[in-house]
DNA sequence: AATAAAAATAGTAATCATTACTGTTTTGGC
DNA sequence: GCCAAAACAGTAATGATTACTATTTTTATT
């Protein structure tokens, strides 16, 4: 069963808190803060609990890094190549799952990345 | 100045004669057969190289390996999560780059990945 | 077809995000 | 409070990918 542990409840107060699709690393650095003693590997323990239960999603933008958002509706995740900000855009209404279960799959998550340059990286 | 070289076209050509996604693993497996001298680096160093010049593209479904696909329109991969097979359905139509572009995004390319369990698995 | 500079390769070593391990601490039910 | 299960801190190990270097291949030029 599942125990209640402040470590955890601060990664994914934290992660709740933010808009930017924290990687482990920046959620250590942030939890750190408030607990001092918090390990690296708690962080990546937990953070792959709070997705895999569904509470948290992971994105992989193609950095090398895993992040994390705590925004559950479908979105489309805009990542510039130049500065590596992830911004959110909404597209629930995008119909992608019911092409998906059209086909017999039963869907949990879907992911999607856009890669390119933001407004502003591209005007430079 | 690019050079031809009979492993990246031997590489290119596995990775457009099959629909399964290889890893860098898979290709260099594959590649192996017709030139067994291929170094595992120089397979990296040409999916990289591909997928940067948009000749292939590269896509991470999450289970810790890159893998590549010569389809280059955009369509949605769907993840089995217990087979690990991953399946293209066509989206070209689905109008994602142009939600993208309306927020002043310059698009380079879009992976959409559903994870869940496809049709024999979701049966089990 | 010989020559030389640039590009690519094979083979190996290094990197580093993530995972696994272990002994200790915390949690939750009785 | 007591105990077993769960979680933790700290550290070691893993393994996909990248970097490095000496050698070979390619391409342009003569």
């Amino acid at each position: 069963m599942k125990n209640y542990s402040k470590q955890r409840e601060a990664i994914l107060s934290y992660v709740r808190s933010v808009r930017t699709h924290p990687t482990a690393k920046d959620v250590y650095g942030a939890v750190k803060e408030q607990l001092p003693n918090i390990s690296l590997g708690t962080v990546y323990r937990n953070l792959a609990e709070l997705a895999e239960s569904g509470e948290i999603i992971s994105v992989n933008v193609g950095d090398g890094f895993e992040h994390y958002d705590c925004e559950r509706s479908y979105h489309i995740h805009l990542h510039c190549n130049k500065c590596g900000e992830i911004i959110d855009i909404d597209a629930s209404e995008s119909g992608l799952f019911s092409l998906a279960e059209k086909s017999g799959f039963k869907s949990e998550n879907a992911v999607t990345v856009i890669n390119g340059l933001c407004k502003n990286c591209a005007k430079q």
